[in-house]
DNA sequence: GCTTTGTCGGGCAAATTGCCCGTTGATCTC
DNA sequence: GAGATCAACGGGCAATTTGCCCGACAAAGC
């Protein structure tokens, strides 16, 4: 960048928090707001036309979900430095974004100085977790719970999130391109996996762990 | 107040809001934030301390719900004037929180005017909601998803939510005296009444309702 | 009176589950 | 590089559950 500052796109589709962030990020001299966007669609193209240093991410948007277009810029750019901002505490929300490409994690209830430092990390390419997530993430792997999420394997951690979501077996297959039958064989695994033995223990599984996202659905 | 200005306390627990708060309320000369609440207790004992005459409040609070301090703060004075600033669009948690004795309620993804008109409103005892709120509450009126509701039986109703909660058809059975067999209909009877084919669909139409309180699960 | 409505259950074909199996291909190991 | 392991896939089939029908009975409404 010609004025040495480190040049930021937010994307967060609330504008009382864009307020918050102008006010925040104009105090520091080397940050510089170039863009915004509120939705998914609308990051990426501010992304194409102005290639901010960092990009600065809520997961909740409308439309397109934030790890949707976390991907979508890394695919266009795979050194593109995304910061994730956002509510959610959940560490399962961080490793989703991590996994998607994201840089760094830190939730909005972190106090300011976190932001900054984290975005003054991620432009140094370096990774960085909010404590809270960090820690978060470390009690995680200690729960009993959480081995059997870790049983799972990829492809039956992706079915049981769409069936808790309330995808029908066939839907499923279609869009994963398998039959019908595998969905079930797998959705039957993933039961006996996780200790449940009805398709309402496991919604209530999912919620527990947080898989899916209840006031978001529909 | 002797300031003449609409005095103001602020309850969100993060800190990016709060800046985007002050932000946007220093540039109106008729408001002024005497106070800031990050949690749901904080608020209430702020509530007391300084008895601002708008109490700006967002609902998902750590601990104690937004829900539950609006209805406290209410019944130490029933004339507070609360207005909900939050993200959440689904118009059940609207109709809650007023219910609970909130004037106003406006989303957070409503642009800034919207909110300081809300603010004026909910000073001047009106109460008011956000266009997209206003929008669902009406949809829903008419929605057939209450309508569903209201055409359960009580028996209906009540072996719904036990299903919901997770009970086997034979618990309730067991529970209520009645067989298997009847439970089995009844519950054929309610998914074509609130229009799931799913289990899990089921749950998500529980869950939405707020039938059942999927924290309080086991 | 008579009709409606809620609760209760039987019956039965169709669909789904529970649990087994084998195949493939990728990765790991020795 | 031969052999073991394991994820992903899907077939088979008995056992269960469902979807959707039916009728019985009692209470409430006109």
């Amino acid at each position: 960048m010609v004025t040495g500052k480190i040049s930021i796109l937010l994307v967060d589709d609330h504008a009382i928090v864009r307020e918050g962030y102008r006010a925040l990020l104009k105090k520091q001299p080397d940050l510089e707001v170039i863009a915004e966007a509120i939705d998914g669609n609308q990051a990426y193209q501010q992304y194409k036309l102005h290639t901010p240093d960092v990009t600065i991410m809520d997961l909740s948007l409308p439309g397109q979900s934030g790890v949707e277009t976390i991907a979508r810029i890394k695919q266009r750019n795979p050194r593109a430095k995304i910061l994730v901002f956002t509510m959610h505490q959940n560490p399962r929300f961080a490793a989703q974004a991590i996994n998607a490409g994201a840089l760094g994690y830190v939730t909005k209830s972190s106090p300011p100085e976190v932001l900054l430092n984290a975005i003054h990390d991620v432009y140094s390419g370096r990774r960085t977790l909010s404590p809270d997530i960090a820690q978060a993430l470390a009690l995680e792997k200690t729960g009993h719970e959480t081995a059997a999420l870790e049983s799972l394997t990829s492809r039956e951690f992706e079915i049981l999130r769409l069936l808790a979501e309330g995808k029908s077996k066939e839907e499923i297959a279609q869009t994963l391109s398998i039959s019908a039958k595998t969905v079930s064989n797998c959705y039957y695994l993933v039961k006996s996996k996780i200790g449940v033995n009805s398709d309402i223990g496991l919604v209530h599984w999912a919620i527990k762990m947080r898989l899916i996202d209840i006031y978001r659905l529909k």
